[in-house]
DNA sequence: CACAGTTACCTGCTCGAACAAGTAAATATC
DNA sequence: GATATTTACTTGTTCGAGCAGGTAACTGTG
């Protein structure tokens, strides 16, 4: 019955697995599939996941120290060592030392790279029409506003739980 | 400001990072969360993410074979292979050659792995509790009913697209 | 100025996700 | 029954994610 695999970038089996909280494990199939879309996507204009954020930043704000990556995806400072070395590598970014923090590099865009910003856009453009489609602009919006509902959520637990250790 | 680390287990940092598709960029963020959440809820429990829905399926179907795994999580056949592997190295799961295909092998979730079943279902219930906080019964079932709308539709598109080969 | 403490970054490691390729066994076809 | 194809699984590789160090540079204090 699956008509098998129809060749790369073209493969998005649907998923299958369901258990654990209902809505934990819907948000679990609906971010799997959205993140093999996005790979998808990505991937056709020579990026990898997670890369594309990054670029977006340095292409928004202009160079900025690793540290400051670092803080605006809230990423980790290993990973982004290694994202920034394959962007390098990829001629999509520029290391710069920094003139005022001997410690600190500047990451700054390449020329180059600025082809890809509108193939980024697109991208994320075909990804939204593709998982919004058929909402109307009202759904749209409920649906926004759940998402963030339950990610408020996940937020405030790390905030609140306060087993802490005294904080003052 | 930030009191530092708290130690291990405790410490999720709130989300910064906003772009793309708003849909798009609200899963992602929801997802990443919702996945630390996970990820520090098993932890705990000495399981790495992706591990426990593959002990679920085993505790509740009992033996399988590799392939069925890969059919009922629809992942990945090399990383079930290693998932597996880890497992039976951790001592939740046995490997025993099928009887009937020498090909296959048949999993099974070890004695020792059923106390841990309790624990992951606990963590589902708690990761649950979490994410829908403060959720009328109306509003969980709108916000499941969202997310699978969601899903729906990138399921969708991976269906229709209709590049196609004919499936007559 | 010397010291401790913090910050910025890097490396090593484990593990999941995905793709490619390979082996062995089962099955289909001639 | 020999050959081709499919199936089950393994290994290799790249890359993101996260944790645990480790080094250099900055900063605050005495």
């Amino acid at each position: 019955m699956t008509p098998s695999t129809p060749g790369p970038g073209a493969s998005v089996p649907v998923p299958a697995a369901a258990a654990g909280g209902p809505i934990s494990h819907a948000i679990f199939r609906l971010a799997r599939l959205h993140r093999m879309y996005a790979g998808q996507l990505l991937r056709r204009i020579g990026l990898h996941p997670g890369q594309e954020l990054v670029m977006m930043h340095l292409w928004e704000l202009g160079a900025q120290r690793q540290t400051d990556l670092v803080r605006l995806m809230d990423s980790d400072a290993a990973t982004m060592t290694r994202t920034v070395q394959r962007l390098e590598q990829a001629g999509f970014v520029r290391r710069r030392p920094s003139p005022t923090d001997k410690r600190a590099s500047l990451i700054e865009p390449t020329a180059a790279s600025h082809a890809l910003r509108r193939e980024v856009e697109q991208s994320w453009s075909q990804l939204e029409d593709l998982v919004a489609a058929g909402l109307t602009a009202e759904e749209r919006t409920a649906a926004l506003e759940t998402l963030e509902r339950l990610e408020q959520n996940l937020v405030a637990a790390s905030t609140e739980p306060a087993n802490a250790e005294g904080e003052e």
